[in-house]
DNA sequence: GGAACAATCCCGGAAAAGCAGGATATTGAC
DNA sequence: GTCAATATCCTGCTTTTCCGGGATTGTTCC
């Protein structure tokens, strides 16, 4: 579906060839032995193996072939590792048929094009440096992120309530937020759940 | 302090050898640079480094050591990343000394261990089915993401703060949890933010 | 024409989270 | 020895979330 949606967007481009699809890793790299794409629009989630590795095992046998990762989530960690890897630029799923047409053009010219979303992203988690957590803060976030309340942590933890309270406020602030949705979510995206 | 916890409970086992300890991955490396044990007990949180990271370098340079990871928290992707980065199991820090052992016996035998509430963890995130949502939760469940109360929610969409509330409790049903930050937790675990 | 679902709305109450502003002991670094 | 950081505890208050019931209007599908 997801395939068919991209290929319909680039349909209508004359300057686009659409040389084929791939489901799984393997069947893109046997692809890719017989004839090489000038761009190749890879999902960062892929059955067989992830998107980051078979960026990093392509970019190494295929050097001039350019890779734009694609990812319905708008997540930092993923897009610096594709990156890393190799990958030119970074497009979203929901990227308008203009944002994709742009970022094929751009990394064309040998450029990296990352959505505005993309690197807004970016930009929001390389500045909002990962905060500092002190032992019981990390403690007590998995257990937030666990799903439990604070007098539940304050029975596991053998500490009071208004202790759990504390702790809990210290995040907030540590992560600049102000509630537990954003708290988690930004946690996870930081990989420190 | 985990380092010494994890020794005395070692300390009792005869068929157990203390080889050493290290507190970064340079002074990991330095160390397997000069003897290397038969297994090895890896953090996922390192000063310098992930332990992800370190556990694929080790691997590539040694690929005979066994690597149990070790964490306080119970996520799919953290256990996932060390299996795919050639951990041979994974423990959690508050496992009993026979589940320690068990892994430890388990992995030098060859196969893999996953300590039971990893195992659990894993199999939740897999077997758990990503629960279909209505167009309206979905837009719900992004705007709790972005850190919205349901006063806000309502104001945004034009629509009652009751009627949120009830998309909410929707929400909650639907992945069985009890909380928001359960909720978001799962919701960006399954890749739904 | 029903059945099932989605989306909207309501009440009332209990529990939890969030806010502001404290305080005290311990510890580790300088 | 002092200082900063950490971890612990507290009060009082407001807001929000969560829970248990509802109900009404559409739409869509058979």
């Amino acid at each position: 579906m997801v395939i068919e949606g991209i290929r319909s967007l680039l349909q209508n481009e004359k300057s686009i060839e659409w040389a084929g699809h791939a489901m799984t890793a393997a069947s893109c790299l046997a692809y890719l032995s017989n004839q090489q794409p000038d761009i190749i629009l890879m999902d960062i989630s892929i059955p067989d193996k992830s998107g980051i590795d078979l960026c990093k095992e392509v970019k190494e046998k295929y050097p001039s072939i350019f890779i734009i990762g694609l990812s319905t989530f708008n997540q930092q960690s993923f897009i610096q590792k594709m990156m890393d890897n190799g990958a030119s630029g970074y497009v979203l799923k929901n990227a308008t048929q203009e944002e994709l047409m742009e970022g094929i053009e751009t990394v064309m010219k040998g450029r990296t094009y990352l959505s505005i979303e993309a690197a807004q992203s970016l930009q929001k988690n390389t500045n909002g440096e990962t905060p500092v957590l002190t032992r019981r803060e990390k403690e007590v976030l998995g257990l937030i992120a666990g799903g439990m309340t604070n007098p539940e942590i304050a029975a596991k933890l053998f500490i009071s309530v208004t202790t759990v309270d504390t702790h809990r406020k210290n995040l907030l602030a540590k992560f600049d937020v102000k509630n537990t949705a954003l708290l988690i979510r930004l946690a996870v995206g930081m990989e420190l759940i």
